[in-house]
DNA sequence: CTGAAAGCGCTTACAG
DNA sequence: CTGAAAGCGCTTACAG
């Protein structure tokens, strides 16, 4: 003890290879992540890499751009082979291991920010319904009353879970989500475009626009710009991630921000412990993190006070 | 030979660790990168990640937000204490770093997408002043004569040479650059929409404009579009790097994509040579890579063949 | 030119 | 509970 704290303020530093070397633990980690040009997945992609070196963790990053479930499974056996001893999987993958793949694998598993908790697997989230519920409770609170909103695709747990929070929010304060106020997006920039001319189009249009991610929300407010709105007053915008388009466009975008990094540490943590007691039973975890409502100049009261 | 090609194909993967300790070569490398959040440090970072990875390379990986030199220099200093072999500077960091620095430090140092070589480091980049050329080249090409520029900071070595890298097109063609046709921007967003602004309302404005960086020239487009203009027939725009905000905004800009991923690949091996050899003197190398003139939406020929 | 041995800096199981 | 020894899987300098 006196020994390691004199060592380290001389200076001393450890040697990572010789520690893992010695059998000190998880050391090298896969990572299946989506090379699509996203600021959603580079932003995740950037705070993984960051988490990992914090933790002497080697990294072997392995692209994947396909939605096809097999190419999971074969990419991780892959990963498996080039002797990664834990993998991580982000959004969608981690959706698409069934459990039979999981423990063919015979490697710990972590999902980051999934919708739910899954079967076998560290998961490591917020509360989507709560976060959804937040931003909707937000504009009911400043006075809205047609909320329209946009959709992810419907096939992914997190698109479910946000429109799960929006109507939560509607219901708890005795109103009822209409279907005209709902449009199907894709995620992308241009569906949320889409989306907005579809709900401002509308006979009695909503005076606020809610979308499941940043990357609909620019649309929203693109749409919103070429009609000549003015924003926030003519319809208010919300989106959700707090990714760089947030303050990149006009206004700026409240949204909701997950800790990225966080989640990724924290799936960290639980891969370290899992591999340690990679004898035992597999003792799947779920970490849900705070998230944060940020306002900003897209939304605001919309009678005051 | 004939046992590592048998090995290789029984899915054998040499262990990082111990071949590190073996003292098989460059194994931690410091990155000081710039936590600020723009697209293009995002990707810049993930990138760094990325390579690394390929090449078992450990990251310590230190945020830097202040834009004083001694501070570049103290966490370099740091890191070298934590055991970084070699050291890898983002923009506009390895600018900062004066050649006694570097020698104090004693270890290889690499700068990534600096805008010339730098004595005493590796320095992987592309032709700053020819991309800026070609750019302006694609607009007098399309019939523009007047052709507005939103300069980045002057005290950035970036800046001036993508501003000579215009001047030197228009030369080209027997044009004067005209002072009334430069604003000054500082690489932000908000002041490219100033620097819109600014040019837009000379008596006698710019069928296009060129900016030296894409989140300026976002904010180029958006000003072009708050005034009515019809993108491109009205207004041309250029931008700078080919950050994912290319893609997201309306028309998808006209840009100069730098190989990133490319660059802090060719840094590493510098690295790695000069850490094989360092008792020999530092050599300094500089790797000019290529660049891509993507044309997209937001430009087009002015006057149909 | 080939092959056996030493050693990199840790961790851990074991002897004291 | 403490401390000396073995061993992790490579690379490299050296003996043959």
């Amino acid at each position: 003890m006196r020994v390691r704290e004199a060592a380290a303020s001389l200076g001393y530093v450890p040697n990572l290879s010789a520690s893992r070397l010695a059998g000190a633990g998880l050391s090298r980690v896969g990572v299946i992540y989506n090379s699509g040009e996203s600021a959603f997945q580079t932003t995740l992609t950037a705070a993984i890499a960051t988490e990992a070196a914090s933790r002497g963790l080697q990294l072997l990053f392995r692209p994947l751009l396909t939605r096809k479930p097999e190419r999971v499974r074969d990419l991780a056996q892959e990963l498996v082979s080039s002797g990664a001893e834990a993998i991580i999987l982000v959004p969608p993958y981690a959706e698409m291991l069934d459990v039979g793949a999981m423990t063919e694998l015979g490697v710990p598993l972590a999902g980051l920010v999934t919708a739910s908790p899954i079967e076998g697997m560290a998961t490591a989230r917020i509360d989507n319904v709560g976060a959804a519920q937040a931003v909707t409770t937000l504009l009911l609170d400043q006075g809205h009353e047609r909320i329209g909103v946009v959709v992810g695709p419907l096939n992914h747990s997190d698109s479910i879970a946000r429109r799960d929070g929006h109507r939560a929010a509607l219901i708890a304060r005795g109103l009822t989500p209409p279907d005209e106020l709902e449009a199907q997006g894709d995620f992308g920039f241009a569906s949320g475009i889409a989306c907005a001319d579809q709900l401002l189009d509308l006979e009695h249009p909503p005076t606020a626009i809610v979308a499941a991610n940043d990357e609909m929300a620019a649309g929203v407010l693109w749409a919103a710009n070429r009609r000549g709105l003015r924003l926030p007053d003519d319809l208010a915008v919300c989106g959700f991630d707090d990714t760089l388009l947030a303050t990149r466009v006009w206004p700026t975008l409240t949204t909701i921000r997950q800790p990225l990094a966080e989640m990724a540490g924290q799936a960290m943590e639980a891969l370290k412990t899992a591999f340690r007691n990679r004898d035992e039973a597999p003792a799947a975890t779920d970490a849900v993190l705070p998230f944060t409502l940020i306002e900003r100049g897209s939304t605001k009261p919309k009678v005051q006070p």
